[in-house]
DNA sequence: GATGAATGAGATTTCATTCAT
DNA sequence: TATGAATGAAATCTCATTCAT
């Protein structure tokens, strides 16, 4: 790589990352190119020249930030063996991962009010997701085992996980003010993931006692 | 009330079920007032005439829309008396408002991206909430029986119950993508609602036989 | 008159001094009708049925205005016998004027800036002018006793004296920062009274002598 | 300078002549932004790059409009040694500038309607001012040769020089039609920078005499 | 006569994007 | 590649005026 083409991916990368922030702070109408160049120090027409348009370069950030959830492949893969054990450190790296990364949170959500449309036309649900696979490898394992029925609707668990992790940080302004606590806190923060994973657990032996009973 | 007053409450009317479609589709900064003006067939002076400026128009179709969970009493009044039962049908009445309420659900989103800001301008969160309420009723008889353990922590079931029903919705795009299925479905909608419900019990138990344990 | 009449006529009135205040300090363009109608305390479909329009209603105030110069007239026909004398109250009398008249001063600014169109439109140069009539009697008289020369250009007093005064009020803003003193204060006022008379003296006299030596 | 910065200078001087010309006509408020850039031959949103806002822009032509006074400096110093002569030339001086410049006249009585506010906000009064300047050292250099009493009061003179030359123009609208003569006229103009001069002279002469008569 | 609602045209300002160098 | 100037379209909001009662 030459000197110029490392420039070049400077810049892109300052572009990208002063994107990010305003994108997911503002989203992709509330944002303004104007301050984004201002940021990353260069100016529109650069901008423009490496990424054609607002919303191109809104897509690009919105692949960046999923791309993330990959990096968490070594936490995962590490897991302890146990069972409830893995479930447990797997809601614990999702919340952190969550903590760690509110632009996640927040394109995912403009996301979803914009009908998915940018996470559909560049594909991202194909991203590497080892908190999902992970969990279905947990379920899997355990069928062999017979630790849990075969009939588990294991959708139900990742709707499961993802409600409980995510929607902890994307509605959290107002859940604060609902439940009159800054959820924010390290400690309500560890009370709900213990929460979650014993709700997932709970959800498991259930259906495994309804399965026995039956 | 007069002729004339009749007709500026049609207007305003017209002009905030205009902006509630504007707003909950694309956001406060998204959204246009010209559009909004065109789709209540008035003209933007008028708009402006009667709501000052267009974040006070969002604030009150905010408020509009977070009202409408007050006219759930009715519904949460009659529940059956049994617990479980009680449980079950609250969440049923939770999906079913947020399924008909689809502005409800994205008015509550953009409002976390917004840091919940004229939520809080608007004091939103002293509006009745007759799923929480009850949510908190249910508990509270069900510890007078010592159903459930004393130290139960009711915010868990709080955030569970928001969690498990609101962000089936909220991210319903994203989430038909990583299960592949459409979540809309009613079947599918039914089968959410029974897991959360067995989750929310299941949590319930385990709670209560740690205590019995202990 | 009737009890209705009288009715318009207070309406009508309550207009022209709302309008006065909002002209005199705002001018034709800067003021608005909503902000006359509302000190008026009627609404603005009246306002259009009393004037026709914005413009008209301004002449009218220009005209009010314009017409209080002539209840100067008792006051000018009382002045004592001896001509400097005489002068030195005209000059009073008008400082005290325009200094009690502040909407007088800033219409005549508006209408110089706007042309003197509505001036002339409405013929406002036709009001009876008590001070400069006064100036005239006074030169002819002081003529006809041989006080003055002939050649007296009375232009050049009336052009002095309006000068002299109204420029003192008109301009008292940057004045005062140029002077560095607060010129609407009784003191300051009086100096300058002072100072105008003795120079429309000066300059009679002046005359006088140039004419005697020639 | 580069040939784009030269290109920026001429950009922005063009949109500062025609802002002067339309704000001179019609003030702050009677003028159009677009039709500023009109007359520019440039675009709305170029002018505000340039100056952020109208009112702004406005604040820049005045500061430019009032900078001209200093160009009189050269004229000023190269006057007449005798002080009548050097009065007589002042004012003339004067009233040629105000001649020359209706932009100057109408922009301070613009901020005269309207309190002065940019004319403070830019420190306008800290422009230099060759006329006001050089008047007093007139009277100083008077004062030293006794030519002048010790006691005059200078506020006059410079209240008198600025009145009869300022009004003879800022209210030639009217004056015109109360005087039945175009002022505009050089002849008339003339008359009265003599009747002026005539005036400062004999105001000091009769302080003069008052104070050799004390 | 009097009122409050309603309007159309237009004001200032902003923004994504392109040009010229 | 990189830049600052420039642009056209559109956004929010305002205002003199008129309508309907």
């Amino acid at each position: 790589m030459t000197k110029q083409e490392m420039r070049t991916e400077a810049t892109k990368k300052a572009i990208l990352q002063s994107a990010e922030q305003e994108f997911s702070e503002k989203g992709l109408y509330g944002c303004r190119v104007d301050e984004i160049a201002r940021r990353a120090k260069v100016n529109k027409a650069l901008l423009y020249r490496h990424f054609n348009s607002k919303e191109e370069l809104y897509k690009e950030v919105l692949v960046r930030v999923y791309t993330r959830l990959g990096d968490l492949e070594e936490q995962v893969i590490n897991l302890k063996t146990d069972y409830e054990l893995k479930l447990r450190d797997l809601v614990q790296i999702y919340f952190q991962f969550l903590y760690d990364n509110p632009s996640f949170v927040r394109m995912v959500m403009w996301e979803n009010l914009n009908g998915a449309k940018s996470f559909k036309e560049r594909g991202v649900a194909e991203t590497k997701n080892p908190i999902l696979h992970e969990l279905g490898r947990i379920i899997d394992e355990a069928r062999l085992r017979s630790d849990v029925p075969e009939t588990i609707d294991s959708d139900q668990l990742i709707l499961t996980l993802i409600a409980c992790s995510f929607n902890y940080f994307s509605n959290m302004n107002t859940l604060n003010i609902i439940v009159g606590k800054d959820l924010m806190l390290a400690e309500n923060r560890e009370k709900r993931i213990q929460a979650t994973t014993e709700m997932l657990l709970a959800y498991l032996k259930e259906r495994e006692q309804k399965q026995t009973h039956a």
